[in-house]
DNA sequence: GAGAGATTGTTTACCAGGGCAACAACTTTT
DNA sequence: AAAAGTTGTTGCCCTGGTAAACAATCTCTC
């Protein structure tokens, strides 16, 4: 034990003093993303090497056929640029394909692969148990309020 | 409203699909910090200069006295490297000073000027502000529910 | 005390993720 | 046909974080 940490171990949390941030929920959001990311990291992506951003693609792009890469920027709200190196990892990965689109030779029809879509369904339940084991200091009803409350605050 | 709008404007949210992320804590927790991160980089750090990790910084170091560059590392759950530019940058805005520590010559110790009080208790108005407009789709039960919710998921 | 071992702040290199601007190829509009 | 818009892509930049190395300093152990 440090002199540094004695010093802060009369406080609570973790011992440092946060003023007035307990009453902001941007703060608490963070905090739990945060935790929520770092959890995330320790199970999935060391098991699978999905990133929860790459997840959040891979669901995507196999709920909504004939995806291109710009709409699917603007459904996870980035630029397009940024899709381009997701798009070339999830194809490397074998877990996508860009379909050649007749109709307009500008853009691709983003498709999962058989390999992805297996792949797909062992990282879901990963995930899920991972979320589950996450928010396991919640009840089945509290976990669900906290879920309806988030969803009102993104829309 | 191009084609590819056009063809997933049938479902709900955006109008892609999201398979069964709809359940998952973790995405929601993700979407709903970007939204607040950018809500606060419209308002806060447009006006102040001041973003989110910064903003918190600036309260851990006001609330704790004799805070070390180390023990700070360690509340904001980052490495210590990451802590050298980020005070830098508060002690080049003139809002806080490393003090040297007799006891420990290796240390410093972080505390707030003058200015950087003042500051702080404008930044926190405008964050308040922030915050509550950000949350507004919610009523104060709610919000508190939620804040609740939210510290037992990261403790 | 002397020396081995931690701790602190710092620098350097590195990587992930995203924004912005430019661009060619292509489509749509005028 | 020409102008204007869209798509994917590349290059460069910024932010923010990790990891390793290092000198200075403190602490523990013998």
């Amino acid at each position: 034990m440090t002199a540094s940490q004695a010093k802060v171990m009369d406080c609570e949390d973790e011992g440092v003093g946060h003023g007035c941030m307990d009453d902001e929920l941007g703060f608490h959001l963070r905090r739990s993303q945060v935790a929520a990311f770092k959890h995330f990291a320790q199970t999935v992506t060391v098991a699978e090497g999905i990133t929860p951003g790459l997840y959040g693609m891979l669901q995507v792009i196999a709920n909504t056929p004939g995806l291109t890469q710009s709409a699917l920027a603007e459904a996870m709200d980035v630029d397009r640029s940024s899709i381009v190196k997701v798009v070339n990892q999830l194809v490397e990965k074998g877990h996508i394909v860009r379909d050649a689109v007749p109709a307009d030779k500008r853009s691709y029809h983003l498709r999962m692969t058989a390999s992805g879509k297996s792949a797909l369904r062992r990282i879901e339940d990963a995930v899920m148990r991972q979320d589950r084991d996450f928010s396991a200091a919640l009840s089945d009803a509290e976990r669900t309020t906290l879920i309806s409350l988030l969803k009102r605050l993104y829309r």
